[in-house]
DNA sequence: CTGTTAGCGCTTTCAC
DNA sequence: GTGAAAGCGCTAACAG
């Protein structure tokens, strides 16, 4: 490997501490100094060793991600693989180091995030699937651990995460409807205990009572997963009796399996909606109306917070603002609706 | 933190260097004395410090990870993200954590290679899109540093790499094509000057001859990139003169550009296939034909190469074998052929 | 403003 | 088979 501090030092003609603090800008360093060191580090192609520094005290500039190995989830929405480029883009920038690993439950993430921590080589988390009482969050908090959470967090005061405001996007989604024409506007959901499906249901709940419409509880289903078969379910349950004009579902796969039920019933003419923009909903036909949840800028948002965190001392950490950040989402029209 | 070497020698009863030695399954350790040390560590729930010992003279149990920032593809083509599940999958369960980071030019690809290294953060480099002349294998080279390859090596005999077959891959869809009864196959590839395009088409051209088939001239044509343009193009030129039956093109994009330009003039009955197994061909109606290359495995396999590489010695390198594998595809027949 | 010194946690000779 | 001790490269008191 390359040259270390020592050589820096001697080629600079001062001391190992000298280097170290021009290395981070240390404030009673003389202009005079800081350049000739600054010199030194150039001509000998120093890079400082991250392993010595971290070892010495220094919180290593490496973030770690956790996580979830679905292959099919993975798969079909490019979530994932959008919010880890976001994290990318500014953790790069800032000078940090990614770590990533997939997990195949929530044991193997709290193991990782044991190594993580364990190790030395990380100074925070990113979380980028919550469940409900995750537990990786609980011991991440036990561990008093830096980390951010991409999704809801189960208590916002005291954790910090991004999100997106689901309840203005379901909002957006049925004033969406509402202005094209559509009257009976039903709902599809996904697990009622999920925080998301709650605040979708909430936007949409608002957006009719805002117009003066009536909320119709057969309208509303909630299914039991995010699957196509609950897709599937819905349709059969709303579709049952009144018949509405549109179903707004809080996630493409869900649309997918309710779009499928109408095919194989013959039944035509309703507008349906999606969330998360996935490659299948773009390319099929008619294209799936959907809301496009801004993974890029979720993840950016996520690794600044954590990075800000990380950066901000210890005593201060409690006034740190923000804790959290609402990125916009985006209605993509399509032909569905 | 958790517990150091200190505590569990302590715990153990034995020194230091002695845990340390049980770690690296050093064989000059009694057995009773491994079953005590190890027994302290899981009580402790001890975690090597990485930092320190990378300091200390290990080499770095982390591989980092050279990805290309094309938002386009990255969308439309799970490759990545399934090439970086499957290397998570084999090098965790090898104990290495795993660097990733998306870069938005070749310059920037050999910045961060160059901090990888440097910064003594990493042991090994896994690039997952080489380009012809890639700088990146170059500086590798230069550098004297481990690294594996995804995709064609420019030279195959002195550098670690995974890849599909691509004549294989080729000759099997050919073969396919023929079986199912066409007589007149197209073939619509990707630039000339890669690799993967040559070895594809040589795949086709001896798939034909194999069977006592002519190769038309006019029925084949290759795009000067990857995309559904290309793709157009291709087909306005091959389904210009002689009607063939069925085209074999090497990538999806240039599949749905043909598809397209089909529709738009009218054009139908012939056969199509694509490559990469994307979402949209999948989804899609009609479902296209496609070759799955088996991200998955090419990952796996990359960081199976790499870390075998890394632990040989130094000496044995030079006769490590293999130096490469070759990961099957898997024909994936859909309404499009 | 700058240098000296001790030490982070681990590995590795060198002893015994 | 095991322990003692030096040192990896850097940082952070403590001096001055």
């Amino acid at each position: 490997m390359g040259a270390n501090i020592k050589d820096v030092a001697k080629f600079a003609g001062v001391s190992p501490s000298t280097v170290s603090r021009v290395i981070h800008d240390n404030s009673r360093i003389s202009q005079a100094t800081k350049e000739r060191v600054r010199n030194a580090m150039v001509e000998l192609g120093y890079v400082p060793n991250a392993a010595a520094s971290s070892l010495a005290g220094r919180t290593p500039r490496t973030l770690g991600l956790v996580l979830p190995n679905n292959p099919g989830e993975l798969f079909k929405n490019p979530f994932f693989i959008n919010a880890m480029r976001g994290i990318s883009v500014y953790a790069q920038a800032r000078g940090y180091f990614l770590l990533y690993s997939f997990s195949r439950d929530e044991e193997d993430e709290i193991q990782f995030i044991r190594n993580y921590i364990n190790s030395g080589w990380v100074s925070g988390v990113i979380l980028l699937a919550a469940r409900k009482d995750d537990r990786c969050v609980d011991y991440l908090k036990l561990s008093d651990f830096p980390f951010v959470l991409i999704g809801h967090a189960a208590d916002p005061l005291t954790t910090c995460w991004v999100d997106n405001d689901n309840f203005q996007a379901m909002y957006q989604v049925v004033t969406y409807l509402l202005e094209k024409g559509h009257r009976k506007i039903g709902f599809l959901g996904g697990p009622e205990t999920f925080r998301v499906t709650q605040d979708r249901y909430n936007g949409y709940i608002q957006a009719l009572k805002g117009r003066g419409f009536p909320l119709e509880e057969e309208l509303v289903f909630m299914g039991d997963d995010f699957t196509e078969d609950s897709g599937m379910k819905g349709g059969k349950e709303i579709l049952g009796s009144i018949m509405p004009d549109a179903i707004a579902t809080t996630d493409d796969q869900l649309a997918f399996g309710l779009l499928k039920y109408m095919e194989e019933n013959g039944i035509e003419g309703i507008a349906v909606t999606g969330f998360n923009n996935t490659v299948r909903g773009i390319y099929q036909r008619p294209g799936l109306t959907s809301v496009d949840v801004n993974a890029d800028l979720l993840g950016e948002r996520a690794a600044e917070l954590l990075i800000n965190l990380l950066e901000t001392d210890e005593s201060e950490r409690q006034n740190l603002s923000p804790n959290h950040y609402f990125v916009e989402t985006k209605l993509i029209p399509r032909e569905t609706a």
